[in-house]
DNA sequence: AATGTGACTGAACCGCGGGTCAGAAATCCA
DNA sequence: TGGATTTCTGACCCGCGGTTCAGTCACATT
């Protein structure tokens, strides 16, 4: 086997394609500009990848099967709490009661795992969120986000039937805040050249989550007028979605009158 | 001025390249497929605007102008109730006086306005996160989320100065988590097919905000093991930022040994 | 009707970038 | 040293889609 391939090659490539894609997006990324950044030609890139398209999704598959790792690690984890402690009722959460704090405490331990997580791979999470509209991985995105979503609303759900949450809240509202910080602050993180105190950034959202749906017990008054009519809600705006397409092809067009 | 334009053209291929540009992203969107969705042909376009980017950024504009139109109003809205009332303090909000209350009805009737004029612009909102990356319009994405990040992280320091929230709560985290909320929200807006109860959405985002940044004072005791040491943070990741590229252009490739 | 004018068409043009492949280069083996 | 073999190069091809423009059409005016 004489020529033995660059052992950097492939690693080199995936690295080059990653800055690449977060830096112009998916559609945006020009194979000669990462063989390129390599020092290789753009041949060369189709010995290891048959596109550029696959390259990302072998990238973003190694992201999406690590976070089901780890979404099913907590799961696992949180059942085995509940089955050793029991759901913690109301009563826990107004007074802080130790087993309370247990759960909060396992809960930002995984915040700050799933923030480590997007950390490494915040170049992905950058280009599926914002490059890849229009492209296969579109999906993928929402897929993730979903079961996230799902996720944070089925716990929250649990909590909210043992009253230990505002029965108000809608848990799918309420799963949908909790992702999108983590989407921009993955955003954010792509923009950063050091690694930010994500343990800080875990306990804040942890404290926001918990202190924020605090269930309503010693409120002196009932809050009344919360929804406050808001003044003037604006018309429907200036443009709406395609109002008045005339027609699928230039065949049916309407002559302006007839000779 | 014989053969007057069709009046409804011109709108008429702004919604059709909303349409396009929210199904396929800026780059994505193809002139003919828009002027096909309105019997025009392809050169038709040109004769109301001289590119898809200029289309585009007529829309953005217009969003942004309302948007920051919005922000100023809101800005004055508080400014003129903290002179009336003053800044509400730490009790005020344990005890949720009356000024309080008020306090966050202005804040929800403009979370609400806020909510309505991104419905409006559901479409552009979802170009702007998930189809803009690498063109003109990446950097004016940022700059609307930066302001309402620093208008959210400015505010919430303001009460921090006041004691009336919690201290250890970074400012700009704060309001990262709450425009990563809307930013998601404007995303599942784009898919739904009827608007939702956007009052109702602003009034959980208003309480978890209200309740999540709680000073803390009554409680029974202080928390101490919060930071919680995370078990096993996990390695820094499989793969970093381009780790060894190996060099710019093809030039200075090192031959693998001298004959 | 004839004519002038501006709206609109669509074939043609062209650059960009993905993908190919004949050949050059590198390495091993005899 | 001279094949044998595999890696890698880069010129080339080609389709896609943005852009142009000569020609056509619809209407108003005369």
């Amino acid at each position: 086997m004489p020529r033995p391939a660059d052992p950097h090659a492939r690693d080199a490539l995936v690295s080059a394609a990653r800055a690449e894609f977060a830096r112009r997006g998916l559609r945006g990324a020009r194979i000669e500009d990462i063989t390129a950044a390599c020092g290789l030609s753009k041949g060369a890139f189709y010995l290891h990848f048959p596109s550029k398209e696959a390259l990302f999704g072998e990238v973003v598959g190694a992201f999406q099967s690590e976070m089901d790792a780890l979404n099913a690690r907590r799961l696992e984890a949180v059942e085995r709490f509940v089955e050793a402690h029991g759901i913690p009722g109301p009563r826990d959460r107004v007074e802080r009661s130790e087993r309370y704090q247990r759960l909060v405490d396992l809960e930002t331990a995984y915040d700050l795992e799933a923030l480590e997580l997007v950390w490494a791979y915040r170049d992905v999470s950058r280009v599926l969120v914002g490059g890849s509209q229009g492209t296969e991985f579109e999906s993928l995105l929402w897929q993730v986000t979903n079961t996230q979503v799902s996720r944070v609303a089925q716990s929250f759900r649990r909590l909210q039937e043992a009253g230990a949450v505002d029965r108000e809240m809608d848990p799918e509202l309420f799963g949908s805040v909790i992702v999108g910080a983590y989407l921009l602050l993955s955003n954010q993180m792509a923009g950063m050249e050091q690694k930010p105190d994500l343990s800080a950034w875990a306990r804040t959202l942890q404290k926001l989550c918990q202190e924020g749906t605090m269930p309503r017990l010693e409120v002196p008054r009932s809050v009344p007028g919360l929804a406050a009519p808001a003044r003037a809600p604006r018309p429907p705006a200036p443009s709406t979605r395609r109002p008045q397409a005339r027609a699928k092809t230039r065949s049916t067009r309407t002559p302006r009158n007839r000779p």
